[in-house]
RNA sequence: GCUCAAGUGGCGGAAUUGGUAGACGCGCUGGAUUCAAAAUCCAGUUUCUUCGGAAGUGUGGGUUCGAUUCCCACCUUGAGUACCA
């Protein structure tokens, strides 16, 4: 008796170790490259493999993805949906650095773990096309990027990256005179007379100023506590996002990438990709468009001139002073000797304060006068040169022309140090601060009295380019990215040094391999952790990496130092995807060709800044190549929330070893500390004992309790994390409760954009749901399922879940499809459904939720095939409508109107009347409508 | 400060995008089954109510025959960004 139950109960661990077994060995999802399907793409991003594995929240985007790649699949799309591993990065360097274990060896088992924590809940990933970014034969291609880099520039005229040939071409034409190119400097101009004879040293170090990756001092912002530079999306309040470490600027050479020569592309390409406004304000918001001039001021006694960036060249007339940043160029040549000592005392007071004093101490005022004047382009008069911090080296040219009766910032500043505050705004009031507003007439502008916002822009700008002081510009706020990192674990530089001039190494000697080192910190000389590395140099005759001591600098030289940033190898992985065992190219053409680009991308939206947009600048570049056919890598993004966990805390009183229950700590000093959650049930009460073995010092501890005896934790909702102790193990739930309960809870929980607690409770709910599910199918006595003809409320059922399933996937709305599952099932068993063309079709309309029990059952049906490759049961609305001749009307609440449907009208007819949006009769008892709504028996409303 | 998103029962959240508000699930209450518990099943569950109804989607206005949905102002929360000239 007991064994026939559990052969007929629903067993889920068996049915799901099964049907992975199964799909692993059938090879069930893996990805033709030939086929005449549609192709369609679905990525998640891939995850960096942590030590401390995969929690609950991170399956929530790939169940997503998952669901609807199989729902792509039923559709009859050939379907691409791969994974990989981010895997180089620095906690696995970290802990190498702790324990001198290799960060090959964490990463590989770390790969390990997060491999078989997703085989348990049944996604269906082509793994044999699994790329590692920490892979020689995946860097070798990263490598490859950065060469190609480093040989292209922006041709702003052609508005796309050319070959750096392209460019030496031109300058031995005609010099830089007709290049319209990005670059570091606009300034020097020669002729091809003079390149001809540059000596090469010389050659290469204008053309660093062109090449896409290129070598510039910057400055950079630098954690000592880390031992490397960080990009400015790393460094979040100032200090770093990983670990939480000060920061400070700080003069380096360092390998750059110039993506602001991509700033207007990738702000126009966000429009025609399908991403959520969200994402695209951050990227926009970065990116900082600005419009406006550029404006020349002459230094009075200096035969130089200050440029300053301004949106509002209306105001030119309203300048009383201007401002440097304490560190421009000029500030030093223009000082007078009198105002010198005070200027240098500013800059190094300025000097001293780091990033985070100067933002969270925006409200003093400081500055210091150098004592030179510069001339007003129109007016000739001389205006005052200050410097003051609140002015950023990083921003425009570093210098502003002040106008304090329309910027706030002047306003406080002239105000505090007592410069004139000249009104150029008719009948405003500025006596109190700073007029801002964009609707005003100009007043004591000399031409541009009387004009307008628009007017005076036009008019000043027009004027400033006649008198060749000035002329439109637009500003972006983007900064070009720093590509280098002091560590070891990263990709290596296929580059070497020839008398400090960087080479390329040629790619057929790629992969360039991370060398071996003893240790993985930085060398006493203050050298990143390959300058360890005792074979680290390049030999040009063999081609290889040969041993330092070698080093001649005639035939064989140092390799660089520095590792590529993470960022470099998330940046095109999509694309090898398409052809991951690719030894010739990165993708083959045909194969690029055929996949084009990720039709759906799932992922988080913290990578707004970084990720997202350095895999957008990669793509375009690669593009403008000729390596790819289309300038961005995804079409539509979703980002999935973060599910956050739910802390809980003890009290313990203040220097004492004396617990207390939360609802007894009110007037009591207490402090509060993490417990591990699995101590506490679900009434936020503590399990004494678990706590007690917990830790030695506890198991002495003394305890208040809650009135009713229990000792009650507090709870707060915060992010996932092992120090927190409030991680959710997704192995535990699929042990439990079993992965297609975990998979329909995860979607069941919300919107999957929403951030949202996790908690365990609910989850009976959907596991009592599959029970009955199984038991539709599955009777004491073996299936159930017999070949009746359906009823019509079956097939009303099953037409409408159909039809909502449908929506909800292509809406991304899956938390209301599994109400709609557990509706059907309900009405289902309610009217003993047993017919197999409803409860056939049902199983594939679920089997992208729940694939493990569907496959069960449809096999059990006595199909042979994978349900994954069956077609999508197709809505048909005429099951939806039932035809009655009359309707009554009720309007206003008070007129109860009739109206007769034709009776010649077909079911089709009728149900396009019923359910369309807004339909328009002509005449109801004799009234004009316009739009009438109603539903079959009960009508809503008329319009006259 | 600026930009964006959101505010619905005890809780997570639905509402065909202007048309029966609170689907579905959790929790709770009662009942069945059980020696008992778990599990399972059935019924109820927005609030007030004189059992006729009435009110009700953050607050106050507006548009509309009709507003959770659209418009204006305010309040609250979350996210991004921040001396950006």
């Amino acid at each position: 008796m007991l064994n026939k139950v559990l052969v007929m109960d629903y067993n889920f661990r068996e049915i799901e170790e099964k049907w992975q077994k199964y799909w692993r060995d059938n090879n069930t999802f893996l990805t033709p490259q030939e086929s005449n399907k549609p192709k369609y793409y679905v990525l998640d991003m891939f995850p960096y493999p942590s030590g401390s594995g995969l929690h609950v929240g991170h399956p929530l985007g790939y169940i997503a993805s998952d669901i609807y790649a199989r729902y792509k699949r039923n559709m009859g799309y050939n379907v691409l949906h791969p994974q990989g591993y981010d895997s180089f990065g620095l906690p696995a360097e970290q802990y190498a650095i702790q324990t001198g274990q290799h960060p090959a060896i964490t990463t590989d088992e770390n790969i390990k773990n997060y491999r078989s924590q997703l085989d348990k809940m049944g996604f269906s990933y082509d793994w044999t096309r699994e790329v590692r970014t920490s892979s020689p034969d995946y860097y070798k291609w990263t490598q490859w990027i950065f060469i190609q880099l480093y040989n292209s520039w922006y041709d702003k005229s052609a508005d796309k990256a050319q070959p750096i040939n392209l460019l030496i071409e031109q300058f031995e034409i005609s010099g830089n005179k007709n290049i319209n190119a990005f670059c570091d400097l606009d300034t020097i101009v020669f002729s091809s007379n003079d390149w001809k004879n540059y000596p090469k040293f010389e050659k290469e170090k204008i053309l660093l100023k062109y090449r896409l990756a290129f070598l510039a001092e910057t400055v950079v912002n630098w954690c000592p506590k880390l031992g490397t530079v960080l990009a400015n999306d790393e460094i979040i309040d100032g200090v770093s996002e990983r670990g939480g470490y000060p920061v400070i600027k700080r003069e380096m050479i360092q390998w750059s990438m110039r993506i602001t020569a991509y700033a207007e592309r990738l702000l126009s390409g966000l429009d025609k990709i399908d991403w959520s406004d969200a994402i695209k304000e951050t990227q926009r918001n970065w990116i900082g468009k600005s419009v406006g001039a550029s404006v020349f001021f002459n230094v009075i006694g200096h035969d130089c001139k200050i440029e300053v960036f301004t949106t509002r060249p209306d105001t030119i007339f309203g300048v009383s002073f201007m401002t440097l940043a304490p560190e421009h160029e000029l500030v030093n040549i223009i000082t007078t000797e009198i105002q010198r000592k005070f200027v240098d005392k500013y800059i190094m007071t300025t000097k001293s304060r780091s990033e985070r004093d100067r933002m969270s101490d925006i409200k003093t005022i400081t500055g210091e006068f150098t004592g030179a004047y510069a001339e007003h382009p129109f007016t000739k008069k001389p205006i005052p040169i200050w410097i003051g911090d609140y002015v950023l080296a990083g921003y425009g040219t570093g210098a502003v022309m002040s106008v304090p009766c329309g910027d706030q910032r002047d306003y406080d500043f002239a105000k505090y140090f007592k410069i004139p505050i000249p009104n150029i705004f008719a009948e405003v009031d500025i006596s109190e601060k700073a007029f801002t507003g964009k609707t005003f007439t100009i007043t004591d502008s000399e031409f541009l009295n009387g004009s307008n916002f628009n007017d005076a822009f036009k008019t000043s700008v027009d004027k400033l380019i006649k008198i060749g002081h000035g002329r439109e510009k637009i500003n972006y706020r983007l900064r070009d990215a720093i590509f280098s990192r002091q560590r070891y674990w990263g990709e290596p530089f296929p580059v070497y040094y020839k008398n400090d001039i960087p080479n390329m190494i040629s790619p057929k000697f790629l992969p360039l391999k991370l060398p071996e080192v003893k240790k993985y910190l930085p060398t006493e000389h203050g050298d990143p952790p390959l300058g360890r590395a005792t074979s680290w140099a390049w030999d040009t005759n063999n081609n290889s990496v040969v041993c330092n001591s070698k080093i001649d600098n005639k035939t064989v030289f140092p390799l660089e130092l520095n590792t590529m940033p993470g960022w470099a190898g998330s940046s095109w992985y999509f694309n090898r995807f398409m052809d991951p065992d690719n030894e010739n190219e990165f993708a083959s053409n045909k194969n690029l060709n055929y996949w084009q680009q990720v039709d759906l991308y799932v992922g988080g939206s913290e990578h707004a800044t970084g990720h997202l947009l350095y895999a957008r600048f990669w793509q375009k570049f690669l593009f403008d190549r000729g390596f790819l056919t289309v300038d961005e890598f995804a079409k539509k993004l979703v980002n999935q929330g973060m599910i956050l966990g739910k802390s809980a805390y003890v009290a313990r009183i203040e220097g004492q070893n004396t617990f207390i229950s939360y609802d007894k700590v009110k007037g009591k000093s207490v402090q509060y500390i993490h417990v591990d959650i699995n101590f506490i049930n679900s009434k936020d009460q503590m399990d004494l004992n678990m706590f007690k073995s917990w830790r030695a010092e506890f198991n002495s501890a003394k305890f208040i309790f809650s009135d009713d005896g229990s000792f009650k934790v507090k709870r707060e909702v915060e992010k996932m994390s092992k120090s927190k102790y409030n991680v959710i193990n997704p192995d535990d739930i699929c042990f439990k409760y079993g992965a297609d309960s975990f998979r329909l809870y995860e979607m069941f929980l919300g919107p999957l954009e929403q951030h949202k607690p996790w908690s365990t409770d609910g989850i009976t709910g959907v596991f009592a749901f599959l029970k009955k599910f199984w038991k539709l199918y599955v009777g004491q006595s073996g299936v159930k399922v017999t070949a009746d003809a359906p009823c019509s409320q079956s097939l009303k059922t099953l037409h409408k879940t159909i039809k909502k399933v449908c929506h909800d996937i292509e809406g991304f709305s899956f938390n209301t499809s599994v109400s709609s599952f557990m509706i059907a099932v309900n009405e289902l068993t309610n009217l003993n459904c047993t017919s197999r063309s409803i409860l056939e079709p049902l199983l594939v309309l679920m089997s992208p939720y729940a694939p493990h029990i569907c496959e069960e059952l449809w096999h059990k049906l006595g199909n042979k095939e994978s349900i994954s490759i069956t077609k999508f049961p197709v809505y048909d609305p005429k099951y939806l409508v039932e035809i009655s001749k009359t309707y009554p009307i009720s309007f206003n609440g008070k007129t109860r109107f009739t109206l007769d449907l034709p009776t010649n009208m077909s079911a089709a007819e009728i149900e396009k009347l019923v359910l369309s949006d807004h339909r328009s009769i002509t005449y109801l008892n004799g009234k004009i409508v316009k739009k009438m709504i109603f539903v079959p028996g009960k009508i809503v409303n008329v319009v006259f």
